[in-house]
DNA sequence: AGCCTACTAGTTAGCGCTAACGTAAACTAA
DNA sequence: TTAGTTTACGTTAGCGCTAACTAGTAGGCT
């Protein structure tokens, strides 16, 4: 590896000081038009780029923040991290990635781990610590943006993001009763998750709204994947026959509930319909392709990391945030 | 944020110097244990947790490592990515994650980022600049691993890993004769890939070992999506209709051929055989299911990841690594 | 001339940590 | 005993950089 230049070795060629280097570097006043030209060409000849390890040390800015996802295999928080990683880019950030793999001990690793790394901010996505250690955590950084979790004390450095699950599962149902449907289940997520709960309000809403009585028969649980949805539909088809419609908890869950129709013999949307959540691009893949509450999860990401950076750099920003999932009617429902 | 504590503070706490404390630390020789024992207990009664920022700029070891993937949406680098996580956890290192969007410019960008943030290692996913830049960008990191491309001259810290490309072709096509097929079409990937010249080479010797013509009218190129694969292929069965199997250059052509395939009335498999790449999540959720060359992309991430810790550590390690990929003969043929 | 301002540059200290060396005491060997 | 070795700590310097202060010079004003 070359030895890379440091801000000596241009202030030696330049025959200058440090400082006068570093003003310029820093874009900073105080060094004669001439000098500053003289030193930004040594500084594009030698190869020169700050060392931002030392600069963070003195500044204790590292120009770098972390984002924690449960697993950034799955569509939801891929796309996340997409928009989290193309913001951070517009700002010359660095985002280092960490799993949690939904262990619980390994979202407190991820997090001593981003500490020791001194990062800006953080990103942590569907935070699963108890709310008193989520408290202890999040006085440890600077900034946080929390998606999919909430806060019950609003913090002045902590920021949260989340969809409006209850709207959304409202409106899935609404839509569903407008095609005539009248027993319409609910295939949830994982029950610690706080999506999870404010769906199932939804869902509950939605069907008192339409008059239709709640059957907690209706209602499963699985987990968030293909596989999960897949045989939680079957459970409940077989102890439900007479089921016309099924709200997944995300589009996973409702490709697995699709195929488990298919697979018994139902068509969709003729017999059953079917409706997800996120709108991940698996969702226009599938045939029949889905009808899903879509949100924007890109955008999300890069909402987060701007708020982050606002944050980080003093602008106040809103204490939370909601977004609103929008319902695209495709094949499915 | 609680001003964290430093050696200092530990050190003043427990009336010893420094030194003492960093030993303690880092768990080197010179300190009784008595004395060992009383200052470990400081240092979790207090919450001390070494500045990583502070330590790299002294050992110019940041334990941190940059992955450079086009795009961490893309199923393919997701689940590398997942795997490069999990294996630099497993060894307490941290992932900056970048992604280059195909964009040379940004590219580039990365890598300086990356090279400021003085990683430790850097993991390279289908780099598309020039050999010579490429030379120039290896020299300025200590350790590389190069996916998807690969080096004239060997150098010692810089490690390839690819796929057997050309092989996986060639086992898809012989798989396609012994089903009886004969007009076998190739739907490749971007021409600026290294894989997509590997895998039409093996395209081509299939087809000759099997005596079956070389027609360049089977042949196409297409974004690797499953846009780029629907339109690929529904052009390839308008200027061929003969066409009885359709190799893919990923799984996401191939499920873009399917449905245009599906769309024209052609039955898979009994009318056209598919056969995929990579083997992602999605190819058992499509119906009928992805017959594809198998490539455990997690298990990459982290033989790229180990050996990149090898390599900073000092071990050495091969210069490169070819893995096989393997047919997975599901539904589609 | 004397004083003030404005600009340009240099000097010093220190961020938190570790490598390398220094030192005092205890222990060993004949 | 005396020199040599080991153990257990402390001291110093410096990684690359920036904040804060200092200093020199030119120009303007009364």
């Amino acid at each position: 590896m070359k030895n890379r230049p440091t801000l000596a070795d241009i202030a030696e060629a330049a025959g200058v000081s440090l400082m006068t280097v570093s003003r310029v570097i820093n874009n900073k006043a105080g060094v004669s038009e001439d000098l500053r030209q003289e030193i930004l060409g040594l500084v594009t000849e030698m190869g020169y780029h700050p060392n931002q390890i030392a600069r963070g040390l003195v500044t204790s800015q590292t120009t770098s923040v972390g984002l924690i996802v449960p697993d950034n295999t799955n569509p939801f928080f891929a796309q996340i991290a997409r928009g989290v990683e193309d913001a951070a880019y517009e700002h010359a950030y660095s985002v280092f990635l960490v799993n949690t793999v939904e262990d619980p001990i390994r979202e407190l690793e991820a997090l001593d781990s981003l500490w020791q790394k001194d990062v800006d901010g953080l990103i942590w996505c569907s935070a699963r610590v108890s709310a008193e250690e989520l408290g202890v955590q999040l006085r440890r950084f600077p900034a946080v943006v929390l998606l999919n979790r909430e806060l019950e004390v609003p913090l002045s450095h902590v920021m949260t993001l989340n969809v409006h699950d209850y709207r959304g599962a409202r409106v899935a149902v609404t839509h569903f009763v407008g095609q005539g449907r009248q027993r319409i289940a609910f295939l949830n997520g994982p029950s610690h998750s706080l999506s999870a709960h404010r769906r199932l309000q939804g869902y509950h809403a939605g069907l008192t709204t339409a008059n239709l009585p709640l059957d907690s028969i209706l209602e499963g649980c699985c987990p968030p994947d293909t596989e999960g949805g897949y045989e939680a539909a079957l459970a409940l088809l077989k102890r439900c026959p007479d089921v016309d419609a099924i709200l997944a908890f995300n589009d996973l869950v409702a490709v697995g509930a699709m195929q488990a129709c298919q697979a018994l013999g139902r068509n969709v949307p003729k017999d059953i319909g079917i409706i997800g959540f996120d709108d991940i691009p698996l969702a226009t893949i599938i045939k029949p392709q889905l009808t899903t509450l879509h949100v924007n999860l890109m955008h999300i990401g890069k909402i987060a990391m701007r708020a982050l950076f606002d944050m980080v750099e003093g602008v106040t920003c809103p204490a939370a945030i909601l977004i609103e999932p929008e319902l695209f009617v495709r094949d499915s429902a």
